[in-house]
DNA sequence: CTGAAAGCGCTTACAG
DNA sequence: CTGAAAGCGCTTACAG
């Protein structure tokens, strides 16, 4: 910092108000600091910068690497924190790194909060970390009492079934994921929508996983005679489904259609084109970092609940049921 | 700090020693530290550590979190990073963060040297960093003159050309991944290892993506005749591959035979069980590792490519072809 | 083991 | 805009 301001002559006060964009500098000095320290290739020290600071304007994400929704979800924190003026540290969950050691690893940053994902499986069972104001984002925190920012599962399953009964399905079966994050809620949207219309739920264990879709598809086609639909717990499972029927002869969707939730890449392959109902990454996002300063505001309010409303995406999955 | 100090009535330094697992305090007096930090929440902060220390012992890994490949990389590179006492700073490339920006980021948190992922696509394009030391890590560094952590690729394509012609195989085509990153090794290893075996070679074009093996199974299926087996420039392609033959009433292996490169996890799934070829991450990430820190010892020593040998993960995907 | 001191590279707050 | 000063929370190096 020194270097860039001898340089050209400045205080290292002056190049501190240039490279954090405050007011106190006229633009031809903002030109010439910005210049010099391209040339030095000076960037302001980040530990620096936070340890000095009052607040680190970090937060940080626990997530898994290998969830592409968790992905998509974490590619839409680092913006939409970045608009907010906070950088987001990255914690994975891996095999070798439990969730204490990445909140752990977390507070040693300094991160002012943490959005805690879990979409599925076992990290639906996250605990609220002790000591870091949480917000949980796309998974289950029934139990937790954090804020929690995620889809209206309800309102994505009645669109689903509304889309099936509408093509004409009277059939429908539904792959529920157990007791993962939002399965339950899934579930009870499922049968309360065909129940609504007259229809006769049909529920087949699964999980949130192509392991868990093939695992149903395969007790589907044990039976005598296959539904007309089948709805996935999420993408993947559909996908597992589709894949498996394929695999045994059935025709998707000329003999029976399937839809999935979530939208995710797998839904958009070439040869999957899954009809699935949406919410977008970006929203969800932008939601939780809103709830992130809110909380960080006023530490003492209460916890709440925030649902972002999902959209139908046709695509090819769905056909009228035969005869 | 010194409130745990003051908590047992030590110095800071001996808590300093005691966090760092440093030489110079008894057994009881670490477990009387450990235990009032536990009671205190205290976790030593990484930013001032980073400031004061000499070396930050930080290295960085600029990265695509879509990628399930260079996701597996990141995980062991965390572990084997942490092996050597060093910690990993996730850099991931998303379509608003180009690779100068994730690298200044990287940068700025004053990391010693730089990982640089890049088993596919455009990321394979990337340019050697400025001003920090790099490894690259499973792609193309033909022209960067960087060191280079990779699959021994020849290797790879004639364990897999050998598996198919052992099980009686003689027309075999290849899925070339354009001008990505491996893509020109392993397509001349292939067509080596047919002629070498008396066959003839038969390339079409693709991609390192589901789509651009859907793309090349379109165009085998518009010809007269389909090739009795067809390796994939990677598993999603391959995998593309499979399930586009299988759409179009084709069944894999009887009629086709498929196999991969990578084992990554889609070759792993139940109504996939693609036969590929396997370099393991760990060993991959160790390696990366050494070479980073030899790298830091010896600035100024001549850039090198180290190649791990792959080996034959045979699974159903292939079979002896008919008639 | 303790105690006193310096300093990493910044930001903050102040008088000019 | 400048200049001088303090301090974030640690690590390092030293005499005892």
């Amino acid at each position: 910092m020194k270097d860039v301001a001898d340089r050209i002559g400045v205080s290292r006060q002056l190049v501190s108000i240039v490279m954090r964009d405050l007011p106190g500098a006229s633009d031809e000095t903002r030109r010439r600091v910005r210049e010099a320290a391209a040339e030095l290739g000076y960037l302001p020290d980040a530990s620096a910068r936070i340890l000095r600071g009052k607040r680190s304007h970090q937060l940080g994400a626990m997530f898994t690497m290998h969830e592409p929704f968790e992905v998509d979800l974490v590619e839409a924190l680092l913006d939409a924190a970045a608009a907010r003026g906070y950088a987001l540290a990255l914690g994975p969950l891996t095999p070798t790194r439990a969730p204490a050691d990445v909140v752990d690893q977390l507070r040693a940053q300094r991160v002012e909060g943490l959005f805690v994902l879990s979409t599925g499986g076992e990290a639906s069972r996250l605990k609220v970390p002790d000591r870091v104001p949480a917000v949980f984002v796309g998974g289950s925190t029934a139990l937790s009492g954090a804020d929690d920012v995620r889809v209206d599962n309800a309102a994505g399953i009645e669109l689903l079934v509304g889309h099936l009964a509408d093509a004409g399905h009277t059939r429908i079966a539904y792959a529920s994921a157990g007791e993962a994050a939002n399965a339950a809620e899934r579930r009870s949207a499922y049968a309360a929508a065909m129940t609504s219309r007259g229809l006769e739920p049909d529920v087949v264990e699964s999980a949130y996983s192509e392991e868990g879709g093939a695992q149903a598809a395969a007790e589907l086609l044990s039976r005598d005679e296959l539904p007309t639909a089948v709805m996935g717990a999420n993408d993947r499972c559909a996908f597992g489904i589709m894949a498996t029927l394929v695999r045994a002869g059935v025709r998707v969707p000329d003999d029976v259609s399937v839809v999935g939730f979530d939208d995710s890449s797998v839904a958009r392959l070439p040869f999957v084109e899954l009809t699935t109902v949406r919410t977008d990454p970006a929203s969800l996002a932008d939601r939780a970092v809103e709830v992130m300063l809110r909380r960080l505001d006023a530490p003492g309010a209460d916890p709440a609940g925030h649902r972002q409303t999902p959209v139908l995406v046709p695509r090819g999955s769905v056909a009228p049921p035969r005869a």
